[in-house]
DNA sequence: CGCAGGAATGTTTACGTAAACATGCGTCGC
DNA sequence: GCGACGCATGTTTACGTAAACATTCCTGCG
């Protein structure tokens, strides 16, 4: 009576009303159906050859019958690898993180790995060293940080050995691999796009200045504007919404013929403010943006923005971890993402100048 | 010499370069040395009583030097479960679905849950039918789907046994349990508002047909007329974009005191057509949205528009699914998350009537 | 002084899978 | 006709953890 029969699938008959198994089939029970050792259950579940045409197809029926499907925690133990990604992110709610993340899943699925993903609220240090601590003990083989305020670099934060990471915009590139859209070369572009028109400097609307991406936009814009000799107007700042765009934009003097927002929305925000004030677009005021999200194209004007590619961000993402995973190889440094400028209908050479 | 040497995690000294293991130290490593058996290690691991103090910070170190962490592959073995629920949803382009997913995210992760993200890119019946198999094989508790478009409907997907799952935003509710927000109710509130107002009737700008929701709202507005005994006009359609409001806008006939759309992007474009044609809001015409979302306040001028609780469907999502996890309980239904119309300064009584 | 009782720690085992090795049987070559 | 080879399948084992059970040792009481 000490025999194995309490683990069967179905009511053993005695002792009451039967544990009822909660998990699912297992290989051997999948074996026992199909009369054949679970090493073959294991042969036809992976595809592996040398198993005849018939066992397989008496395997695979009772896998039907009993709704087999391979036990993942299992086959991770064995592997050593959870074929799984996680990403640690502080907000869902600005376009370019979640376009960036609907691309890294994109990318990671192709190359059959899946993403845990693990928000972070409130992005003090504290939370965050949690985050990792808690992806540390959770089933991934490597880590994505989508970083888009100054963390990783005031503190040590202890990463999990083993796990590989890769950080997207952020300075850490010392230290770990960093993925990043060419914000300097794209900020640049729409700067020189302004000045090429004769306008004889640009103004910035420029985004949160905790925010890495927002920086580097202000550095080159700064840079081009001074390369290029030109006065250098005092910054705006918006925080990426449309509505502080729309502020911004009542703060715009009279004589200011080109400005440069550090996105769409805030230059969306700003299209309206410069519209209400009746200062047309492009004739009176080129505007450029940054990011060309799909809404752009139907702004009123057409906005002249800066693409970014964030399907390549989170492509090159997963190839950073991936490799770094399969070859212990690549260490720290930074891949960048080019930019383009795409010219639509809200910049024309300046209203007075040649 | 048929010691278990060769497991251990220097090398043996003998046959060359030693394998250089990858996997991250175990408890065995740990307990080897701190000097304990493994199975304390696995006790002061999960903080269990019955660890003297001065055992449990020498394994405490031990665990620091090797930097141990658990290995979640062997503990979901063990357990039978993995802490994590699996997503799947078609675009991280709708507000509602990001909103939502994170709300999921935050509940899990306090529950303790990790969610597993399972895009689909294109919403045929074959690749969701993938995303479920492959889900299913995943290491996943349960399963959320995000579910904006008809498909669980019209074929049979075989889930995956022994996985529970909820569904959002679906007609499936006989099958399965269904979370959603209380679309009939809002689109009800938002014409009745409109109705009390004195306005004669009430257009509507719809969302995809295809859509569940937006199905919901029209046939609730549909419903509203009907019994005030209103004259129905003519629908209108919009893909859920600004612009496709904008486009729908220019349709609006000059009669027309009062505009339902379907989201707040719509009634963005919307408005922004209604501004170019010169007919004043809500002087000339009422518009009310739905969705709330963040920059619905902040237009010109504030709509007023459905709130919808994203938090609390993410929430009730979570529950759903643990509840069934935890008790086999809770069969097919539908959950509604009440909706609140959220008046501002979009809509007024109608320019000529009461 | 000896033994009961309990606290601290160790040993065994099972979770489900799959690599490595073992077996058994049929066929082909000489 | 008999052994070697190879193919289909079975058996053993290990992956890392933790429940269940076993052992040791110390304390306190009779």
């Amino acid at each position: 009576m000490e025999d194995r029969a309490g683990v069967g699938t179905a009511a053993s008959g005695a002792e009451g009303p039967a544990p009822r198994r909660r998990r699912g089939a297992s290989m051997a029970d999948v074996a026992r159906l199909a009369g054949v050792s679970s090493q073959t259950v294991s042969r036809v579940s992976n595809g592996s050859p040398g198993v005849i045409e018939e066992t397989r197809t008496r395997v695979l029926a009772a896998m039907r019958e009993l709704g087999y499907r391979p036990n993942s925690a299992a086959r991770a133990l064995k592997h050593g690898e959870f074929r799984t990604l996680g990403v640690i992110l502080f907000n869902l709610s600005t376009t370019g993180n979640v376009r960036t993340l609907e691309a890294i899943a994109d990318s990671a699925a192709r190359e059959g790995y899946a993403i845990t993903l693990m928000p972070v609220a409130v992005p003090t240090q504290t939370d965050v060293r949690g985050a990792f601590t808690r992806l540390g003990e959770l089933a991934v083989d490597g880590i994505i940080v989508i970083m888009e305020v100054h963390l990783l670099d005031t503190s040590t934060i202890s990463l999990p050995p083993h796990v590989q990471v890769v950080v997207v915009d952020s300075d850490a590139g010392d230290r770990y691999t960093v993925v990043d859209t060419d914000q300097r070369g794209g900020a640049r572009a729409a700067v020189d796009h302004l000045l090429e028109l004769g306008h004889r400097t640009v103004w910035h609307l420029a985004g949160p200045p905790d925010s890495f991406a927002a920086q580097r936009r202000t550095e080159a814009w700064l840079a081009a504007l001074r390369e290029a000799g030109r006065t250098v107007p005092p910054l705006l700042f918006g925080d990426w919404s449309a509505e502080s765009g729309y502020k911004a934009g009542k703060l715009v003097p009279d004589d200011c013929t080109a400005v440069f927002a550090a996105n769409d929305q805030m230059a969306l925000g700003l299209l309206r403010a410069l519209h209400e004030r009746g200062r047309r677009v492009p004739q009176d005021i080129s505007v450029v943006g940054f990011d060309d999200i799909p809404e752009s194209a139907s702004f009123i004007p057409p906005l002249t923005t800066v693409h970014q590619d964030f399907a390549e961000v989170g492509r090159r993402c997963v190839d950073g971890v991936l490799g770094q995973i399969r070859n212990q190889s690549a260490g720290p440094g930074t891949a960048l993402v080019p930019t383009r400028l795409v010219r639509r209908s809200s910049t024309a050479p300046a209203p007075s100048a040649g």
